[in-house]
DNA sequence: ACCTGAACACCGTTCAAGT
DNA sequence: ACCTGAACACCGTTCAAGT
């Protein structure tokens, strides 16, 4: 038994890649995107800051990993549903629900080359489209907007946001939004002006959901398109 | 004539945040996000770096403005044309273009507050739902997936493309990605793989657009669902 | 009002030296 | 092999001093 474990054994507070990929998460979301830094890393590790770089090639792909795990934790709770349209809704939103949680996530997920995590996304959406039976050559395109739009949507909402669950303030940043855009020249932004006027019952969560919905019957129609 | 002008007389050379922005935009075409610093754009304008602060309030509004010049004036050489969803589809087109030429100003044009050149890019759209009479509680939503595409597909192209007129290693770069994609477990990734063994015959610029009808059908889909 | 440029605070990354 | 922490290079921003 020595034997085997000798390798296996180490201090329970080695570093290991791992700890120090929790730990980048936990200062992000304490201290937001400009508090992770090599520094406060370190003394959060109780180490020096260059041993951290014997384990991670360097900041960018620390930020990276960082994203990949969160959404990759959330996409693993999703189950799949009785169909899949509402499957899709729910990675959807597993998605978005997790980087509202963890703000600084978002702009990860758009990197190139694409995460781990986003090849996920794609890879659980493309199934449900095969399940659906879209035509193999509108597959891609589809995967590709919802995907577009699950990235763009979620980063979007959370750079608003701040923080899901205490939302007092939230109706106030609406209106200081509405207010703003109501501003702008009448004759250059007459569209605009008229969504603002209508942003006072806007609820996120559902509206992220629609454009979901609005992008499946696009599918679906291709699908009738397909058929005849 | 001496009177009116002298408030108005400025030196050829004088700063003003117009010289500066363009300044930014040059200097980061040139030489890439990483290459605007204060100090080589103050180098550049033959000042001191501090003189920058009296007319740009930090980097990052200098940045949101720089991204908003090069869109807005993409936006403005986009005409009408027939049909509503032709006018959709040049004014995608010219978003995308622009940002395939100047890289850096994709990021930007998903910032939190939105940029001007954003509410152009929903204004522009959103008056052609209106023509598509496409009912009212619909039009909020269509223009928002519309915008997220538009922006995260041309975002991530020029992430890939490295400057659109020269692509010689085009095809070697989708060949690059697709073999990195054939490698992904085969169990975990099946739908990836098998996008990635088509990925040989891709077109960016195409496959963008087709992204954009899907939507528009969807949008059509609704609207019909609305007459009944 | 507007410009100059040195100085400040802070950061990612490296690396010689340790264990 | 893995950790330490000082040192390096570089940057955004400020500000006292100039015109």
């Amino acid at each position: 038994m020595a034997k085997t474990k000798r390798k296996a054994e180490r201090r329970e507070d080695a570093l290991t890649r791992e700890r120090i990929v929790d730990a980048a998460i936990a200062l992000l979301d304490d201290e937001g995107e400009q508090g992770l830094t090599f520094r406060a890393l370190a003394a959060r590790l109780a180490t020096g800051s260059g041993a951290i770089y014997w384990h991670v090639t360097n900041k960018d792909e620390l930020l990276a990993a960082a994203s990949d795990v969160v959404v990759s934790r959330a996409l693993a709770d999703v189950r799949a549903h009785a169909t899949p349209e509402q499957t899709i809704g729910s990675v959807a939103l597993a998605v978005f629900d997790s980087i509202d949680a963890h703000c600084w996530a978002g702009t990860q997920l758009a990197r190139n080359p694409p995460t781990r995590a986003l090849l996920q996304i794609v890879e659980r959406i493309g199934r449900q489209l095969q399940a659906l039976r879209v035509p193999a050559a509108v597959q891609f395109t589809a995967a590709s907007v919802l995907g577009s739009y699950i990235i763009s949507e979620s980063r979007q909402n959370a750079a608003n946001g701040r923080s899901s669950e205490p939302r007092p303030d939230r109706a106030d940043f609406l209106a200081s939004v509405a207010s703003e855009w109501m501003q702008l020249d009448a004759d250059e932004f007459p569209f605009i002006r008229q969504v603002a006027s209508q942003l006072r019952e806007h609820d996120d969560r559902a509206e992220f959901l629609a454009g979901i919905d609005l992008i499946l019957a696009g599918i679906a129609s291709a699908r009738r398109a397909d058929d005849r």
